[in-house]
DNA sequence: GAAACAACATTCTCAGTAGTATGTTAATGT
DNA sequence: ACATTAACATACTACTGAGAATGTTGTTTC
């Protein structure tokens, strides 16, 4: 009884994590409104009525397309969070982390990159702004993150930052940016990508000054 | 005779450089897909026959835009490259200037952010796709000119880094991200504006390590 | 074992939008 | 003065795609 139950939630969500995979390669693909919602159902070989069984509307799908790379990028980050390590040291491996997530969930990555708000300019219905400005905290929460670690560093001393908002936002467009150029390889190791991230951590964080 | 001819010529690109200036504010505000044809005629008080009449399609005035664009940059850039200053000052300069034209002609830079080449992925057209490889050829030159500088600068020992390559989607990453968090204020004068643009240039080039 | 329901598929509707076809008007050329 | 054309406006078409309504099938629940 209760491992049926067990197994229908799992079905449940299964079937639901499925779809919102599908439609992070859609949005990725052909864009937040090329992609329809018969390009996921095709790509799962299933029909509109899948979708629509389990999501609203295609604002749903997105937001939680939305939430899950979030997701991903607190997963990456918080674990090195509570290391006791000097504050540059923690920061650059914050980046290298975030570089990662970028790389590994690109998909997801790059459909929150395609016009977050933009995408929902006057959202119809009070609840879509709400899970909308839920959202973007979310995202200010995360960048905090960062920009806490930069205030401590720049208090040890161990980091010299004109402007930590300004800073914040170098670090993260230069991150973040990996999304615009960044492409998956089939012959590329796992090394590889961690040469690639952690390359561009020390780039942002070291300057290129000799 | 040729005044009329001059005033006609000018009149037309006129009228149509209106069209391109209010594509790009559409586009900024309602993303590629959402700004209607209707809507860029809604800015100028006109209707579509206004803008068909000097476009062949949407895409082709996103074409504009996104050329309008990019001749900004180079407007902005090239002015430097003569000059004759060490690398990592002359990076630094065509950094700033670039931020510049960044929150210029913000309304331009973010149309053209908004899904480059995922707009048009399989434009229906051959000419549609040339025009699209040319644009991208643009962006690249583009690059170029700072990845130039940068092999530049290595070569007289005054930059350091680890992968030119790398090093150059650093730098327009944390650049170009200035359309996604910068917000035209109007209490904001020129000096402002220089001020970020040259912090910015300034976190990018020394980096964050004291 | 039948009623209820979950998990879809199929079919339909309706609104929005790119592009077209057809006026309309004023200027220009001759 | 008349033909032509540039520079639009107006009215229409054709299509696409989101979402709803309804149908189908297997599974749970009692």
């Amino acid at each position: 009884m209760q491992a049926q139950s067990v197994k229908n939630i799992t079905v449940k969500t299964d079937s639901r994590q499925e779809i919102i995979d599908a439609a992070a390669q859609c949005f990725m693909q052909k864009g937040l409104e090329k992609a329809t919602i018969d390009d996921i159902a095709d790509v799962l070989g299933a029909t509109k009525g899948r979708v629509y069984h389990h999501f609203r509307s295609k604002n749903a799908i997105y937001f939680a397309v939305h939430r899950q790379a979030m997701q991903y990028c607190f997963d990456g980050v918080e674990p090195l969070l509570p290391l006791l390590i000097p504050s540059d040291k923690k920061l650059e491996k914050m980046a290298t982390a975030h570089a990662r997530v970028m790389m590994d969930t690109l998909p997801y990555q790059r459909s929150i990159r395609l016009g977050v708000e933009i995408y929902l300019r006057g959202s119809t219905t009070e609840t879509e702004r709400g899970v909308l400005s839920e959202l973007i905290t979310l995202r200010n929460d995360y960048e905090d993150l960062y920009r806490d670690v930069m205030r401590a560093g720049v208090a040890e001393g161990r980091l010299k930052l004109a402007n930590v908002e300004i800073g914040g936002r170098v670090m993260m467009g230069a991150l973040n940016g990996l999304v615009d150029w960044y492409r998956v390889r089939p012959e590329q190791t796992d090394e590889d990508r961690d040469v690639i991230a952690k390359t561009l951590a020390q780039t942002v964080i070291c300057g290129m000054i000799a």
